[in-house]
DNA sequence: TCAAGAAACGCAACGTTATAACATTGCTCA
DNA sequence: TGAGCAATGTTATAACGTTGCGTTTCTTGA
């Protein structure tokens, strides 16, 4: 399950500034780390490219089971947990709350929260910026009185490879 | 914790029916159940209950601990589940997934994804319809040729009340 | 350069959430 | 009257996540 071979997901993103190949991300987050005055340790680094790896959102067991597979010497539940605390931390990575899973960011330069469109068929996720949906909700929680902190938007569906694979 | 007195959450909706009334509530879901050929049973209506009455999204296994509390003779997990997704395909109940919990639709006469705003002092859940973000995520999903089948949108933050009690 | 403190990691045990697999009940209807 | 079906019960286990505490590694500053 997942974790295949080394290939960057699409960035549907019109700004996109290119650092999606995968020597340019681990130069990215690595200086986005050393700017930030944080660790980004082997362990991290190592989890990080594991997410890169994968095809589609991958739960925390999962990587546990990737890294053993990968030769290293077996880590906990709490280890795993830890490093995806710190990753997320630095926006490097995100939960997908629907699927208990975690996704790399492709954009870990800005600090905002992304939508998710996840393929309910071969898992496989998207990440999109969209300003106007992030203005709307800012304006909802204004009007309920709320001050927001944090979105979480996961949009499930069919992707186009699956629609066009005949899937239902 | 949750679970208390009888106290329907206020509706945001200016299109409000006024069917929040316990008793109406009832009425409604039991007609929803009757005009779709589906059986509201016993231990379904306790359910939904009981989350009419928590003033927050509630887990799977507190709704088991509180059957219990109000002496119905001790069900397990699965046939807690069972009945919650139930529930959800009515769309009589959603699910919170970034808090894996449970909450009553105000609206279960019509079929959507709502949004659900959720202040992580308090735990309390507001529901929101907002056509214009549901407008913007199904354009999103086309451009990326994804064919849209259920929406999470969550939203978290401090609500009204808990900024007013001065919390963080 | 070395002690002190902080940050990161290892590990065992445990807690929480969800599902699989199979048995039972109770009802309807030919 | 017993086959068929929906709902529920039972047992066990899978999947996800955390606590507590001890050890290692890194940093920093006299």
């Amino acid at each position: 399950m997942a974790l295949l071979s080394i290939q960057p997901r699409p960035c549907t993103d019109a700004n996109c500034r290119g650092q999606h190949a995968p020597a340019e991300r681990l130069a990215l987050a690595m200086s986005l780390c050393s700017a930030r005055g944080v660790q980004l340790t082997e362990l991290r680094r190592r989890i990080l490219e594991l997410l890169w790896e994968s095809a589609r959102p991958t739960g925390a067991y999962e990587l546990i089971a990737a890294l053993k597979r990968r030769g290293s010497r077996p880590v906990g539940p709490p280890t795993v947990y830890r490093a995806l605390e710190f990753l997320m931390s630095q926006g490097l990575v995100s939960r997908i709350e629907s699927r208990n899973a975690y996704v790399p960011c492709t954009h870990p330069e800005r600090r905002h929260d992304c939508l998710f469109f996840i393929c309910s068929h071969c898992g496989a996720s998207a990440e999109l910026e969209d300003l106007r949906v992030e203005r709307l909700l800012a304006e909802d929680a204004a009007v309920l009185g709320y001050r927001m902190t944090r979105r979480v938007v996961e949009v499930e569906g069919t992707c186009a490879r699956c629609i066009a694979a005949g899937a239902a």
